[in-house]
RNA sequence: GCCCCCAUCGUCUAAGUGGUUAGGACACGGGCCUUUCAAGCCCGCGGUCGGGGUUCAAGUCCCCGUGGGGGCACCA
């Protein structure tokens, strides 16, 4: 194994707040973190950034995880397994947040603000009237720290906020964009401390990613015009600051804004799959296609190389390849990669994972050997797991319908093979008795023997294959015609065909 | 409105520090193969947002526009 210039582990996290569903856009920006920590011998870190009650939804922690550890994101330590630097949770890190906000005061970085709702709402509006953004005024900066602490200690309702300079410029580094220089004045001095005692973000994170010794935070771009307070932050700590990825967002297929979790529903109208990692994982695509195809956007390898598993990736991740403009999410591409990574898998391997989408498509008694002959034939025609039962389910019908549309469609009117009914009828009678005949019924026989008629009746193979396909299965598209009439049975094959004859001859009949 | 970021085919992207006909993938159109559908193979369509500079030379550097995106909460 060759090895790159040695890099010193890296740790890196993941930071979700338990809000919603775990989407796309959030296992990118997971996905990277982990793959930088896991190439550099490092560690990847699980935090969950519930701090804000009021929109905390119970099952959406148990979703994030769950979909991370599908994709094969699996973290080294966080709430459910722990680690030397937890808890992973940051409601139960609370207390915590209340010190490192006083020591801010202590140091005359921050200061305890007593200003009502009512009032910072009067100064919104009043900002937004004047067509300037809003900004605090420094109200509570003039009270004397002994007032202060007097009236906290009184049990009077504060919050901590950052007393942002005033005065100067800060420039910051982003690894994607490079430096990035913003007027202090353009700062606001941000709360840190809530009056119910829970930190903002831009408190918890610092303070977490500090202790945690977290040293690259990969968020997204949402994030970089807050970019600066939080360095900020580090200085007023007198902390070390790691390095800062900000990733380009994801817009919508149409490119018009970032797709959000809003987009969702009518996505799946459209027919795309969803924004959410478990909506992809019901609609059959396999994670090995989720990460190939979220690792493409905003990275690249080379000029040519696209197809990628986990441990390529690992192998091959790198920041400096990682690109600023934002990328309009593309589903097609991603039902290519999951043709893709379809093709890639063992057979058997394909067999175990399509087992749940049989049942989940009506046919709850499919076993894994009972695929197991099926995918050799359906391996390359599948794009998405549930195209597996639309394809193959029939092998398990013990009988089936057959429509006029379907002879009509694939017989009469398709283009290559442009088959009339009366025809179709009489050639399919001589296969009838014909097949009755075959022993034993293996692929090879029946291809000798539908040739052989093909050249006895005079119609092109490809005629003959179609009208037998419809007779037999009933549809104008099926995986190959031997190995499926092998694999049904002799007994069913020519039962379904019966009912398919007696369909065309009425047909045949009607039409005069 | 203010602040910040970004800008190569319709979409995702390549072209390390300026130097061939701007390359690949998806999608689309056509063809080959063929037993339907796929898969595979071949061909085609299609792009450096506009304007100024700098330079022998600009997709690449600078400026101005324009366009797109993000942010402007006791949400993250």
């Amino acid at each position: 194994m060759e090895k790159s210039a040695p890099s010193t582990p890296a740790r890196t996290r993941f930071a979700p707040s338990p809000t919603g569903w775990l989407h796309i856009g959030g296992a990118r920006t997971a996905l990277f973190s982990f793959l930088l920590a896991r190439q550099t011998g490092g560690q990847f870190i699980l935090r969950i950034e519930d701090t804000d009650r009021t929109r905390y939804v119970p099952e959406s922690e148990a979703d994030i995880m769950e979909g991370l550890r599908w994709l094969g994101i699996e973290w080294d330590e966080g709430p459910d397994k722990g680690g030397p630097y937890g808890p992973y949770r940051q409601s139960e890190r609370k207390a915590l947040y209340r010190k490192y906000a006083e020591l801010l005061v202590e140091k005359g970085h921050a200061f305890y603000c007593f200003c009502s709702k009512e009032r910072l709402e009067r100064l919104r509006r009043r900002a937004r009237a004047e067509g300037r953004p809003f900004r605090y005024d420094g109200h509570c900066r003039r009270i004397p720290p002994e007032e202060a602490r007097r009236r906290v200690e009184a049990g009077e309702p504060h919050v901590i906020r950052f007393k942002a300079p005033r005065e100067g410029s800060i420039t910051v580094v982003d690894r994607i964009r490079g430096p990035i220089t913003v007027q202090n004045r353009d700062i606001d001095d941000f709360i840190l401390l809530k009056s119910d005692g829970y930190p903002t973000y831009h408190l918890a994170v610092v303070v977490d990613d500090h202790l945690m010794d977290v040293t690259h935070v990969m968020r997204g771009e949402e994030w970089l015009s807050t970019f600066p307070l939080h360095v900020h932050l580090y200085r007023a700590f007198g902390w070390p600051e790691p390095e800062w990825i900000h990733l380009s967002l994801f817009l919508k297929p149409t490119g018009k804004g970032k797709i959000s979790k809003r987009d969702s529903e009518w996505l799946k109208e459209k027919g795309y799959a969803g924004v959410f990692v478990h909506d992809l994982r019901e609609a059959g695509y396999l994670p090995e296609a989720v990460v190939n195809w979220i690792a493409l956007m905003g990275w690249s390898y080379d000029d040519r190389t696209e197809f990628f598993t986990l441990e390529d990736l690992i192998e091959k991740f790198s920041l400096d390849r990682l690109k600023p403009a934002p990328a309009a999410v593309n589903f097609d591409k991603l039902n290519h990669f999951n043709g893709l990574h379809i093709r890639a898998l063992p057979p058997e391997e394909l067999a175990r994972r399509l087992v749940p989408f049989f049942h989940k498509a009506g046919y709850p008694q499919v076993t894994e050997q009972d695929l197991l002959p099926i995918v050799p034939l359906i391996q390359e025609r599948i794009h998405t797991l549930t195209d597996g039962p639309e394809l193959a389910g029939f092998f398990f019908e013990e009988d089936i319908t057959h429509t006029p549309e379907a002879f009509e469609t694939f017989l009469v009117k398709h283009k290559k093979v442009k088959l009339d009914l009366p025809t179709a009828y009489q050639a399919l009678q001589v296969v009838y008795q014909r097949l009755e005949q075959v022993d034993p019924w293996t692929p090879e026989n029946l291809e000798a023997t539908l040739r052989a008629l093909s050249e006895e009746l005079g119609l092109k193979s490809r005629k003959l294959f179609s009208a037998v396909r419809v007779a037999v299965t009933g549809r104008g598209v099926s995986p190959p015609l031997f190995e499926t009439m092998a694999l049904l049975g002799k007994e069913r094959t020519l039962r379904w065909m019966k009912k398919g004859l007696e369909t065309l001859a009425q047909m045949v009949a009607t039409e005069g």
